[in-house]
This record gives C-alpha cells, sequence and structure tokens, in this order.
DNA sequence: TCCCTTGTTGTACGATCGTTCAACAACGGA
DNA sequence: TCCGTTGTTGAACGATCGTACAACAAGGGA
C-alpha cells in the first residue's frame, strides 16, 4: 500500500467537511439564521455568528446566497410560513363547526411555538426591516395574505351559522380580531406573568360572544 | 489696532462653534438621537449619524454621554415621557366624566403625534433592545407604570359610575382593552390603508358598550 | 485686557462588519 | 483509479462602528 493512500485512509477517516446538495444547505443556513436571531436579536444578523451556528465558514453563506439581504428574506419566508402552518394545522384538527375552529385558532396562537419571547424578538426585527427593505415587503405581501384569509374565512362561516350577517361589518370585526389576538399576543411576550394563556383565550372567546350578539344593534357600521 | 486684533475680529463674526450649558446640549442631543429612529431605525443609531443630525462633531456624545448606551436610555426616557404627556392632557382637557375622558384618550391614541410610522419605527429599536439591554429595561420599568395606571384609573372609573363593578375583573378588562388599543394602533401603522382612525376609535368604544353591558353575566372569569 | 475653565473639535485606534476570491478537497462518474 | 465538478474554506480588503484623547477656542471673571 502506497504512502499517499495511507495518508488518505487516514484523513479520510474524518473528512474537514461533509458536501451537501444546495437545496439541504440553504435550508440549514436558514435554521441558523432564525436561531441566531431567536438568541441575540438583531445583534445575531451577522455573516459570522450565523455561519458559526451552522458549523459553516464565513465564505459559505456568499456561495449559497447573493447577499445577506437575500438570506435574511429567506429565513423571513420561512418564518412565516411555518407559522401559517401551524395555525392552519390546528384549526384543520378542529371540529368542522365555525366555533370550535376559532377555539383552535386561539389555543395555536397562546400556546407555543408562537407565544414565545423568542418568537416576537424574532417579529421585532423583520418589523425594523419593513419600512426600509423592498425584499421583505415583498415577501410579507406573499405570505401575510394566507394568515388574512384564515382569519376572514373563519369569521366569515361564524357570522353566516350565527345569521348574524345583516349588520356586522366583516372587515371592521377581522380587524378587531386581529387587533386584539395581536395585542395580547405581544403583551404576554413583553410581559408573560401579567395574564395567563387561557385568559387571553377567554377574551377573544368573549369578543366573539358580543360580536354575535350585536347582530340586531347597528355597533359597527 | 494689532494684527491679532485683526484676525479676532473677523473670526469672531463666525465662531467656530458655540458653546451650550451641558443640560441643553444634552436634549438636543438626545432629541437629535430621536430624530435619526424616526428617518432610519435601527441604522440610524450610529454616533456619526446623530452627531451629524445635531450639528456637532462625533466625540462631542462622549463628553455629555459616558457612552452610546446611556444616550439611548435618556432618548427612550424622553420619548416615553413625552407620549404619556400627550395622553394624560388629552384626558385632562376632556369632560370630567369617565366615558368622555376615555373617548378622549382614545381620539389621542390613534390620531398624531402617537399614531405614526415614524412612532412604531423608534418603538421596534427599543423593543429590540429590551431583552439583551439592562438600561432599557430599566427605564421601561419606570415609565410604563405612568401609562397603565391612566388606562387601570379611567377604566376603575367608568366601572364604578356604571354600577357595574361585580362581576368584572378590572385587571382582566384592563388587559383586553390595552390589548386592542396596541394591536389597532400596530395594525394602522403597518398598514394604514387598512381602515381609518375613527373606525379604531368606535372599535374601542364598541368594547366598553360591551364590557359594560356583560355586568351581570360571568363572562371574564 | 488677559487668563482659566471647559465645551468642542477631529484625528486615530482597534474591533467588527459584508463581501471577494484563490485555493482546497469531497465525491460521483468514467 | 483517476479526473472533473463544485461545495467549501479562510485569509484579505475596504468600510464603518464606538471610543479615547490631545489640541483648540469660546466666553465669562478678575
Amino acid at each position: 500500500m502506497p504512502l499517499k493512500a495511507l495518508a488518505k485512509t487516514a484523513v479520510t477517516s474524518k473528512p474537514r467537511f461533509v458536501r451537501q446538495l444546495p437545496e439541504q444547505r440553504r435550508q440549514a443556513l436558514v435554521s441558523a439564521t432564525i436561531e441566531c436571531l431567536k438568541r441575540y436579536g438583531h445583534e445575531g444578523l451577522s455573516i459570522r455568528t450565523i455561519s458559526a451556528q451552522a458549523g459553516v465558514s464565513v465564505g459559505l453563506i456568499n456561495h449559497h446566497f447573493p447577499n445577506k439581504d437575500e438570506l435574511i428574506a429567506a429565513a423571513y419566508r420561512h418564518f412565516n410560513s411555518e407559522l401559517v402552518a401551524v395555525f392552519t394545522n390546528a384549526v384543520a384538527r378542529a371540529p368542522a363547526n365555525p366555533r370550535a375552529r376559532l377555539h383552535a385558532f386561539f389555543q395555536a396562537q397562546f400556546s407555543l411555538p408562537n407565544l414565545d419571547q423568542d418568537v416576537l424578538t424574532v417579529w421585532v426585527v423583520f418589523w425594523g426591516m419593513y419600512r426600509h427593505s423592498r425584499l421583505i415587503q415583498r415577501v410579507h405581501r406573499e405570505t401575510y395574505q394566507g394568515y388574512v384569509q384564515l382569519v376572514r374565512g373563519m369569521l366569515a362561516d361564524l357570522i353566516r351559522q350565527e345569521r348574524a350577517h345583516a349588520r356586522i361589518d366583516l372587515r371592521l370585526a377581522a380587524i378587531g380580531l386581529n387587533a386584539l389576538l395581536d395585542g395580547l399576543w405581544l403583551e404576554y411576550c413583553l410581559e408573560p406573568g401579567n395574564f395567563k394563556p387561557a385568559e387571553a383565550v377567554a377574551l377573544c372567546e368573549n369578543w366573539l360572544d358580543n360580536l354575535c350578539r350585536r347582530n340586531d344593534r347597528a355597533a359597527l357600521e
């Protein structure tokens, strides 16, 4: 056995790196980006921090993504679509009536993985980029519609079943419910000790009760 | 007239800089910081950007503040207390009954200077620092109480007047109202075209109506 | 008028940022 | 077994960051 081969087998026992398909590596980099965002917030968004988290060298990121902004946009898209999937699945597993589906939706909103300080940290970073980054704006438009459609659809079903469609403005109702959900979620993430997740769910259910009860009043025009 | 004096008068006609009292200069630097935050978000928080906005040299900031973090904390404190003052003044100018005071509060929430994308930009930057900066946490605790007390006090007055105190949980009511306010404000700042400020006020008033009407139900336990 | 205090300037330094790129090496196919 | 493709490495570059500090000068008091 020649020396060269001997050396090779000795080295080959622990390769200096493992090649991966571009799609797998891209996904790993996206996951590392989100993990860094959760851990360090805005400060975690450096090429060196992310590459260290992914266990690769600094140069690899620019081999799979044209620049840092594109990597962040990809992470934003992945983060968004995964949360929407969580809510969609929770609703799909619920009984087929509107009230039960909305209840499952509330439960998903106010439990893991959504009800998490780390998730707020990630959102805050993305919000901070929204105004100045066209990439983030585009991804937002592409993913946010799925969420809005989900909520609006459930509300429309509820209103139809309760025969309360006459005087209720579906648009305003969706805006109000969304605001209540976002506000409660935000409050909890900022100060988790102030109330319990079940109380947040109760507040949302109560809001639905009041929405259905005022179907013969002109409350929301 | 000696040459030296001649040169001096020629220069003195336009002094290279104007001295100011430390307190005035500190305030100017704080204002410049907030202005930079509004304009450029997180990217505007550099010593050079802020000093340029204030029209001073890079070294001056560290003469009036021990470091950058202290300047940001001072800006956060000023920003917070000014917003609380806006709300407090709006409530103070309103008629003395609870409902009118809450209405004035809603109006102030959903109009300038609070209902502004720039204000959201500033908040987002501060939120992003909250978890990792003890300075920001301390300032938050010192200023947020004034806001909470204002809202909770008005709600307590309303409940007392409406004789609805029996079954209403003041704590949960304040949490729910705050969530609705924050959520609507956030939604509007992110996408101002979706609804009008008056509709946000109407949604809040409606929430109050429902709160008072359910005083003989066990809705919120 | 001169001096002393101190607010103010601007250069310099080391650290860290995103990006580039030449060189390396893993690994499938011939 | 060797070769070619290409995923991967890591040093290097210029830009920008926060901070330090020596020098300057404005403006009031003696």
